[in-house]
DNA sequence: AAATTAGTCAACCGCTTCATT
DNA sequence: CAATGAAGCGGTTGACTAATT
């Protein structure tokens, strides 16, 4: 007898997993008006924890423990299978969300540094909110912690500044846009456009690398012998083992050394480089790079070809940094706030002009308006953020 | 001291994305 | 290319605690 399956909304039928087919209850089964056949309505998807005897709420300490041996002992491998060979009443998704929000060994708990607010609120103007992309950038700490920080403290905070948590823009310059302003809004998005892009990458890199550095921790403190499911690093691209490669190849990521091979990753690329010079790799995959990355990367580095060149490794550095006040405060506040501009324009390297920089066809003049007003705009910001916290008890 | 309100944050839910078959 | 399994992600909830009335 054919079973259909009606869902509340047509065309959802794609997205819908097969995990309701065995949720659905024999209870809502319908039979259609012919009898011919029966109809499963879809009213949603059943929970995986609704399953008799899965255990919801908070984490006991005993069945931390038993997570935490087993993982240590296992790794996590499936973490649908792993509740039951833990012995634990609980679905994996539960498993996998105690572990990577509470148990996990890297993770930074208590109170917020200045810096790291500075960095929070500063990402979350570039990528709103995508927590994952802006806890990439903030060494051990989770995207929940950061997401429930940024709802708790920082949107208040910013909310009573009188500027708008969603566009960061003062609520006196959102009712007094003219057109200039909204050209420059448009540059804005234009601009935070490729920087959400770059930014996604630099997620993906760090997510890789911590990938990495777990399975290294693994390997190493851990020292257990035996299948090693957790932390296993399936990838197209071509990574190799932390500590092995040379030179120029290593990256400092969040927690760990990550090399390179030679097929690079775009995200290493000498960017900003005149195409001639890329291909310093014997590898024509650098051409084909998107240009919208070698836009990013130009614009945010440095508006110097010869800096760029130099220093073409730098950010990534700084942004991977482990050390949150060197890597984020210093290195990548600083790239936000197009300081990389304000340097290259100060340098005895060039003594370059707004025109200039724009004429070299790297950074137009609007776009160096854009980081000129953006630059006042976040210091602004950050001045008040720091005097937090001590002073925003009087300040509020 | 009890009741109420506000703040915090761990955990859940449902959707999307990615990798594999 | 579609189906499937698994994990990731962001929004939301609700239990707990602290502050206030």
């Amino acid at each position: 007898m054919p079973i259909h399956v009606r869902d509340r909304e047509k065309g959802r039928l794609q997205n819908l997993n097969r995990d309701i087919f065995c949720c659905v209850s024999p209870s809502i089964y319908q039979s259609d008006a012919k009898g011919a056949a029966f109809v499963i309505i879809i009213m949603g998807r059943s929970p995986c924890c609704d399953k008799a005897g899965l255990k919801k709420g908070p984490w006991t300490p005993e069945e931390d423990q038993k997570l935490l041996a087993y993982i240590e002992e296992h790794g996590h491998g499936s973490w649908r299978s792993l509740p039951e060979k833990a012995g634990l009443q609980r679905c994996g998704k539960s498993c996998r969300l105690r572990w990577t929000n509470y148990l996990r060994p890297d993770i930074k708990r208590g109170k917020f540094t200045v810096q790291e607010e500075q960095t929070i609120i500063q990402l979350h103007a570039l990528l709103g909110n995508r927590w994952s992309a802006i806890a990439t950038h903030l060494p051990k700490r989770t995207d929940n912690e950061i997401k429930n920080y940024w709802n708790t403290h920082l949107k208040k905070r910013l909310l009573k500044m009188g500027i708008d948590p969603v566009t960061h823009k003062h609520k006196n310059e959102t009712l007094s846009s003219s057109t200039g302003q909204s050209k420059n809004a448009a540059t804005l998005s234009h601009m935070a456009q490729w920087e959400s892009a770059r930014l996604e990458a630099e997620a993906r890199l760090a997510r890789e690398s911590k990938l990495l550095h777990l399975q290294h921790y693994q390997n190493n403190n851990l020292n257990k012998s035996g299948p090693q499911h957790c932390f296993t690093h399936k990838t197209s691209t071509n990574w190799t083992k932390p500590n092995e490669g040379s030179g120029d190849q290593q990256l400092e990521s969040p927690t760990s050394t990550v090399t390179f091979s030679e097929n690079l990753p775009l995200m290493i690329m000498p960017l900003g480089i005149p195409t001639d010079n890329r291909n310093r790799n014997n590898n024509n995959e650098s051409s084909e790079l998107p240009a919208m990355i070698e836009f990013a990367v130009s614009s945010s580095t440095s508006s110097d070809v010869s800096l760029v060149k130099e220093h073409e490794h730098d950010w990534i550095r700084q942004i991977n940094c482990p050390c949150p006040t060197e890597g984020i405060g210093e290195g990548f506040t600083s790239l936000l706030l197009g300081d990389s501009v304000g340097r290259s324009l100060s340098t005895g390297k060039g003594e370059a002009t707004a025109s200039s920089v724009a004429g070299a066809g790297v950074v137009s003049e609007s776009e160096y308006n854009y980081y000129e007003d953006n630059k006042n705009y976040w210091n602004s910001i950050l001045n008040l953020v720091d005097s937090s916290p001590s002073d925003s008890q009087a300040m509020f």
